[in-house]
DNA sequence: GGGTAAGTAAACAGGTCTGTGTAGCTAAAA
DNA sequence: TTTTAGCTACACAGACCTGTTTACTTACCC
């Protein structure tokens, strides 16, 4: 067997900086995963891109299905937190939003399209796809709270109504101007609920009129 | 050959209605690439489901991207008209899709979903799907035009992303609610631009005030 | 009756997919 | 120095994919 002739000096590679093999195979999984789509992209193709055995990599992950479902929970990841006001905070997902949208390589909400492109069957992508959309949903209602807004719940939900349409909207239109669109409505549904977005037009909580 | 002996009582089979050939072999794409994913479909899945030879199928359509081009465009229909008010037209679009949401059967909008599976790279795909997006934008339009709204086209775009965004939370929550959030949201920002949403709340176009 | 259009079944070519098996190499621990 | 954990390369099984080919059958029109 001549396997070693070209392999040798290949082998234990570089220190690969500090990265666990997992994180490496994870890190390379979700750059084709989201950028191509989960079914378009073979094992073949994520262990070759990170220079790996396909043996290695099945010796980290059991399955496909597993490294599916660590991609989207890597994905699954909290807000930054802030210490701005919750108004602004609240509008600045918006400016995020419109960031993303302008580079290049966005595509989309991995969960929505992983349920898109999996479908209903598979459930543990469901699963998770539904705890990341309440987990935004309620980041939302926690700072509507905070600032005193009576139906937070209901507002909440019309909020994510609006990040996840600019989302899909973007998807097919590539126009991150999508985010404004949906940032100028949700200026109008939290002063129609009272919260001062800034322009001097708050309207009151509960039907009490506002100075003038 | 045996071929004719379990084959000869099914040859020409009923004259399955009136449809033709390739009229049947849609339906069927329509449902299984819809349900399952246009991925996840293969044409012989199509074939043996119509009930006809993989060869029949390619004498209708030359390749598989040809008949997901034209399940796509069978998808493109137009909302039925309606002589209702204006207002009463766009808001019915919200009750149509908490009925759709509420089929157990409805799994997105098929056009977002092959975006989202297919990729960036199918420009045929992105193409009929922007054109799709737009012809919806374009309605609420005409519909705000004709209530004199004089932001139409700004707002007619916020309504488009209150539709997708339910359209996207109920494909992962299977959640109709989401489609009278949608509606709630899009009554305010309907009331602030100055149409009567039937509430008695409207509010004048241009700064003046409703009486009392 | 002869020709044609459109269908059938079934095999095949050439590719990709997930997942496993085998054998050998290397680095580091014991 | 020996063992062991973790890697590599590579072949393979078995399934499924798109699309083509072959040979045959049926219905219908002239």
């Amino acid at each position: 067997m001549l396997s070693s002739e070209e392999g040798l000096f290949r082998r234990m590679a570089p220190p690969p900086t500090q990265q666990t093999m997992k994180e490496r195979i994870l890190e390379t999984a979700d750059k084709l995963f989201y950028l191509q789509g989960i079914r378009a992209i073979g094992v073949d193709t994520i262990a070759a891109e990170v220079g790996i055995s396909k043996r290695t990599l099945y010796n980290h992950f059991p399955s496909k299905d597993a490294l599916i479902a660590a991609y989207l929970e890597r994905r699954f990841v909290q807000p930054r937190p802030s210490d701005k006001p919750p108004a602004e905070q609240i509008l600045a997902t918006f400016d995020l939003l419109e960031r993303r949208f302008a580079a290049k390589d966005f595509r989309g909400c991995p969960f929505v399209n992983a349920v898109a492109e999996l479908g209903p069957a598979d459930r543990a992508v469901k699963k998770i796809a539904v705890a990341f959309k309440e987990s935004r949903r309620v980041w939302f209602r926690e700072r509507l709270n905070a600032l005193g807004v009576t139906e937070a719940d209901a507002l909440a939900t019309q909020l994510v109504l609006l990040v996840d349409g600019s989302i899909a909207q973007d998807l097919v239109r590539d126009d991150p101007a999508m985010a404004r669109a949906a940032k100028e409505a949700a200026k109008v549904l939290l002063r129609n609920a009272g919260v001062d977005v800034g322009d001097g037009t708050a309207k009151p909580v509960k039907g009490k009129r506002s100075p003038q």
